[in-house]
DNA sequence: AAATATATTTAGGAATGGCTAAAAAATAAT
DNA sequence: ATTATTTTTTAGCCATTCCTAAATATATTT
């Protein structure tokens, strides 16, 4: 029997499982794959395709054996719903309880499940209506919208080229400690002063004081919004 | 086989049912039967039984079949830790979210069990170290001792008596809001003016101005610090 | 002390969300 | 066009947590 009922509730497992295919397909432009699912889950193929067979029945993939998943419209509203919550919480982890940034992701993955619309609306009102959570991601209003900022990896830019620090690919802790340490933040306005043609890796001008020299694959992580 | 390790975690559900049983028992102080767990929890005798033995097998509770359950010194300890944490959730969400006092509960029973000691303890600093919640419990602090006022319930109180509403026994959302309604509050002044024999219902001075008129049942629920 | 009533446990089963091992389908290589 | 490799699904199992129905133990009456 399909589920006609499209106020269904997900359950903690398949609105993680929703996020990361959300993720995996690109904000629901790409099909994602079984394996792909499994490796960001940290689970098995095996337990995926049971768990995308009922993520179909509740009509928020598509799902066809073989050939991978596809969000759907109502699918992708719930994850940005989701997503919204884990950044808002992030937000106040943050602002109000002085965590720091590499320490919010844990705690946000369990609060974003907390069943409460109106907790979700005072939250966001408290914290004044953020747009961006700790790591420059884009927090998507009630409605599921996002108004994505044009950015750019800090590896891609060319000599001369200058901008700000609005976001990082990577949340893990061990590459937010890194940039603590070198002092790169969100924020921070930047100049490339030089590239390394051999390995790609680059010089870089930190609010116009500090030099900081970085590999290709931790620039590839930052991202810039030009200028 | 035994679990001897003491520090194995609760599921969500098992930290629910500690805590049940935990004010059951008046804090550890009576035994409990397997009905009256089964009437707490909305669930039936069958699953309360499966339920027991597994916190038998934790060592949280003692279990004797057919003689109900006794809290341990670990059990205590346990369920004032998600005690702490739920009256600590319901003062955040009153105090900085403008939550009412009779919306709190549900949101609650949920945020109590995310597992993070580093975001209670800031929670807690943020709140700036709350003794008590919006229903006037005690909250227990982080080795789970409770500094209990002495204080009597309302209905218990002669004519002439004074005091101070200092929490309410019942946290349902009907009763939190028929006391809404009335102009009971936590930290309201009272008299008992006249107590009627026929019916045990009574007629109190709140704050020096105003009289109100309640049945036994209701001043059953409303506990004062007298003074 | 039996008989009756109440409380509790056991047996068996469903749903959820994991797992491993084996089968089957799709894709890549020869 | 086969063969080999990779991907995905299926089958069967386990742990949780709930349920109903039946059995059994305890408590209360007579
Ligand atoms: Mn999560
Ligand atoms: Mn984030
Ligand atoms: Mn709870
Ligand atoms: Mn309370």
């Amino acid at each position: 029997m399909p589920y006609n009922d499209l106020k269904m509730e997900l359950t903690t497992a398949e609105e993680n499982y929703l996020k990361a295919i959300y993720h995996l397909s690109d904000g629901g432009k790409k099909s994602v794959s079984t394996n792909d699912i499994a490796a960001e889950m940290k689970t098995k193929p095996a337990s995926v395709s049971d768990m995308i067979r009922k993520l179909g029945e509740k009509e928020v993939i598509q799902y066809r054996k073989y050939y991978g998943v596809n969000i759907t419209e109502d699918g992708k509203r719930r994850a940005l719903q989701t997503i919204r919550k884990h950044r808002l919480w992030e937000v106040f982890l943050v602002e109000k309880l002085q965590f720091a940034w590499d320490e919010v992701h844990e705690v946000a993955e369990e609060l974003e499940h907390i069943q409460s619309p109106l907790l979700i609306q005072r939250l966001d009102a408290y914290l004044n209506f953020p747009k961006f959570d700790p790591h420059g991601d884009p927090i998507p209003d009630e409605f599921g919208d996002v108004r994505a900022r044009p950015r750019v990896a800090l590896n891609e830019m060319e000599i001369d080229q200058t901008g700000q620090i609005v976001a990082v690919k990577d949340s893990s802790a061990a590459f937010l400690r890194y940039l603590d340490k070198v002092g790169a933040y969100i924020g921070a306005r930047i100049k490339v002063l030089d590239k390394v043609e051999f390995d790609g890796s680059l010089e870089i001008l930190v609010d116009q004081k500090k030099t900081l020299f970085m590999s290709k694959d931790v620039a590839g992580n930052i991202l810039v919004l030009q200028s």
